[in-house]
DNA sequence: ACGATAATCGGTACCGTTAACGAAGTCAAT
DNA sequence: ATTGACTTCGTTAACGGTACCGATTATCGT
């Protein structure tokens, strides 16, 4: 930059003002500046711009596991409309861990990024308050805490575990199972949705029929593959199952395939994602959509609109309304080929 | 940092020493300092270092498509290592165009990361000489480009090809087709893969089992599906089929199956990648496994092997040997369950 | 011709950290 | 006592930018 001033006869200032497009500088020295600065391919140090700004350009994005295709598109659809404005996305991973998780924080903390996207695993608010004492602005997505008024972009989980288990009544099922997922708010949503759509049907909820997080750390599928054998041992086996994930039913179908049930004959099952392998299953899975795409790119326009005004905006909420998602796996009677709401994920 | 050696009535130099453990510094000093610093819960502005050493602890991720669980696994396990040695990974994805690839490769390098890392969809190397004359360090994953001599980790993608090919002419198929992908090398090497393969067997490579990449940026699967139709079409139908990936496979088996066609009896497919959902498909894909997850450890050793000496070491190359999963998309005759060379992927 | 206003440009002072070297103190051996 | 080697600590000078404000020139109405 020096070189390009004594080069021109201007001041490095000058120079600064026409990399940042600031307004007071002259349109022929704009100009000079602008052709020198391509002829040296020269780029400015992000990290003296930062070191003096105090703004690094980078978000980061923590979530339990980069692997799952919901938090991938997450990421995918985030870090595009970041970099529309020069952003750029660090991500890490916290293996849905809650130490992890907080150790990943910490360092991201440490580096100063201007803002952290969060999908947590944690069940205790003390770390965000940290997080904010560093004026470090954040945004949770899919996951909330109970007690952090926080920006937060998410589905409507109640309304998923209602939409799912509504539809699994509208097709005739009696005894609706279902495999929840770890203590975090969704999974716990999704349940209370659940509950509800059976009280206002006026079924019983069944102790039984709720399987949950299996101790040890195994692969989704074996979890899945491991709830519908509980599920299977039971009395009067349920006819319905509501999963609280794609992964969880895949492993579920698998094993109920494999053991002689039929998929939705004795069996009709519901899961949740709608990931874009869905329809290819051995049995195509009912779903139900999270727009994670949608999530990804309101997160990002939260952490941009924050990013822009000077004084942190009051924290913002987006709650996105789910979609059923009907193929085979809960199609019964009449209805052979549910092309009339299924929805391709083209 | 400054209050800190106020405090503590030493000098700020003394403070940076403790804090990156030089050995210059007294016991009890060093522990006085770290109390302090413990205290206040003090973390030094890493873009003032970033500044004087020219060093970001930062590694760049450039790769196609995020939601690819192949290059998501990649991310994962290098990211995975990375943090170990303190080094973070921006990602930024090319979307499968060369010329965003490119934008990205400069915005990357406008910020002087530590070292890039990318599965490229370019063809000439001219970019990649810009960034030698920059001094980045860079590791090629999953694509070579030719005439290049660089850092490289990927599987023998010729050796795919055979490996696919070989096993569909073991099992007893005269006609075998290829879906192809795109003009990379990993696509250009199975190709040649699976002619080496029909050679050695002494059967004719047939121009019209032979499927290129269809023009329009449709998605893969609708792709696979197109490329099947094609097939079915011709006169004598192939018994065969190698994709050069599983989403690929996953398109074709459908169209297959809603045509009527019986898999493997009719036709026998392989796809490439062995998605960890290869087996819960209306058909089990039988794969070719790519050893994702050692490709992000390996460049990731690569990476910090080049970050830790002084003089850039030699350009290295880890040609990983690929693996035949055989599942029931490919199997006849009298082998019923292929548990034997077939291997989960907990 | 004058001052006022706006458009351009630059000087100075830092941002928070480390590199390189030198100074001071300690201790044992000569 | 002198020397030398180690250990421990600090001085000075950047690193490559930007914020803040002041200085200079051009334009213009009266």
């Amino acid at each position: 930059m020096k070189d390009i001033a004594r080069d021109l006869g201007v001041s490095v200032i000058t120079i600064s003002k026409v990399l940042r497009n600031l307004p007071d500088v002259g349109d022929e020295t704009r100009e000079r500046v602008w052709a020198r600065v391509r002829e040296l391919d020269y780029h400015p140090n992000l990290a003296a711009r930062s070191l003096v700004t105090g703004r690094t350009y980078l978000v980061g994005l923590v979530v339990p596991d980069l692997l799952h295709p919901f938090f991938a598109e997450i990421a995918k659809s985030l870090s595009e409309v970041l970099r529309r404005s020069g952003y750029y996305l660090i991500v890490s991973s916290s293996e849905e861990d809650p130490d992890i998780e907080e150790q990943e924080i910490n360092q991201l903390l440490a580096r100063r990024l201007d803002t952290l996207i969060i999908a947590s695993c944690r069940s205790t608010v003390d770390l965000f308050f940290r997080i904010e004492k560093q004026k470090t602005p954040y945004v949770l997505v899919d996951r909330i805490l109970p007690g952090l008024s926080a920006n937060f972009v998410g589905v409507d989980d109640e309304a998923v575990g209602r939409l799912a288990t509504r539809h699994l009544i509208d097709i005739g099922c009696k005894r609706i199972a279902h495999i929840r997922g770890p203590e975090t708010s969704t999974a716990i949503r999704r349940l209370e949705g659940y509950k509800q759509a059976l009280a206002r049907a006026r079924m019983k909820v069944v102790d039984g029929y709720i399987i949950a997080e299996h101790k040890g750390d195994v692969e989704t599928k074996q979890r899945g593959a491991e709830a519908m054998r509980q599920l299977l041992l039971l009395k009067p086996r349920p006819d319905g199952l509501f999963c609280f994930n794609d992964p969880l039913a895949m492993g579920a179908i698998n094993y109920a395939l494999d053991h002689g049930i039929r998929i939705p004959e004795d069996i009709a099952i519901v899961g949740c994602g709608n990931l874009h392998y869905d329809d290819s299953l051995r049995v195509p899975l009912s779903s139900i959509d999270q727009h994670s795409r949608t999530i990804g790119e309101e997160a990002a326009r939260i952490t941009l609109a924050i990013l822009k005004s000077k004084v942190p905006p009051r924290p913002e909420s987006v709650i996105l309304q789910p979609e059923l998602i009907v193929r085979r796996s809960s199609q019964r009677g009449t209805k052979r080929n549910g092309a009339s709401k299924a929805r391709s994920r083209a």
